[in-house]
DNA sequence: TTAGATACATCAGATTCTTATGTATCTTTG
DNA sequence: CAAAGATACATAAGAATCTGATGTATCTAA
């Protein structure tokens, strides 16, 4: 089971963020493998939808950028810049805390009608 | 605190889905402020996010209306069709898995580099 | 009487994802 | 060794969905 791809909208930049705090430097390409990997294939991230993202990232100064070659192949790691740790510690313990807002309104037993 | 609207995005369907389960009718404006008021105002619907999701409900047979005026004023009420309900326990146990899925990741504490 | 709450609805613009396409290299396999 | 698949980047048209504004109308409390 693949979760529906509304469900991860709004999660992606927290993921990314959250694995780069746990991996020093990571790119793009692993960043994909990485999820589908640990999440038993259940996250699924496109390489249309995460590209983009680390470039909004780089942009607003959360991540530095570090090409390397293999071979002849490039690759570009990403790793996070103080102001990106800070916002991995925000947008983890929002999506935590969300979460558990989350749990209490899936659990609501009491009928108010 | 209010959750960023990124985060809401992919679970509103969800939240009118179980509300509904819970309470047999409501009308728009009512889930807009049961979900205030669930939450302490952490999450907030906006009116203009909400009714085009009703109205796509309905136009998927997830829901059926009924008109009632509370003297001049009118209310549209929403109740849950047999295939809404199934919607329900489907949505609503995919988002459980989810979470599932998403504190694990959040938790990785595990360096791999 | 006027501001705020109740109650519906629509829509332009913004954001963000999907899906496809493009380029190029490396590795595995028949 | 050729072809397929994996690795690795990137962009872009179109789709989906939300934000924020606007509009209409009624009811209630100050």
């Amino acid at each position: 089971m693949i979760y529906s791809s509304e469900l991860i909208k709004g999660t992606l930049k927290t993921i990314v963020l959250k694995l780069l705090a746990d991996n020093k430097k990571m790119y793009g390409y692993e960043i994909t493998q990485r999820v589908k990997e640990l999440t038993l294939d259940k996250i699924q991230i496109t390489e249309g939808a995460l590209y983009p993202t680390l470039h909004a990232m780089e942009a607003d100064g959360l991540v530095t950028t570090e090409t390397e070659f293999i071979g002849k192949r490039v690759r570009k790691y990403y790793r996070l810049s103080p102001s990106g740790k800070n916002k991995t510690k925000e947008k983890v313990s929002e999506l935590a805390d969300f979460m558990e807002t989350m749990k209490f309104l899936l659990d609501i037993k009491t009928k108010t009608v």
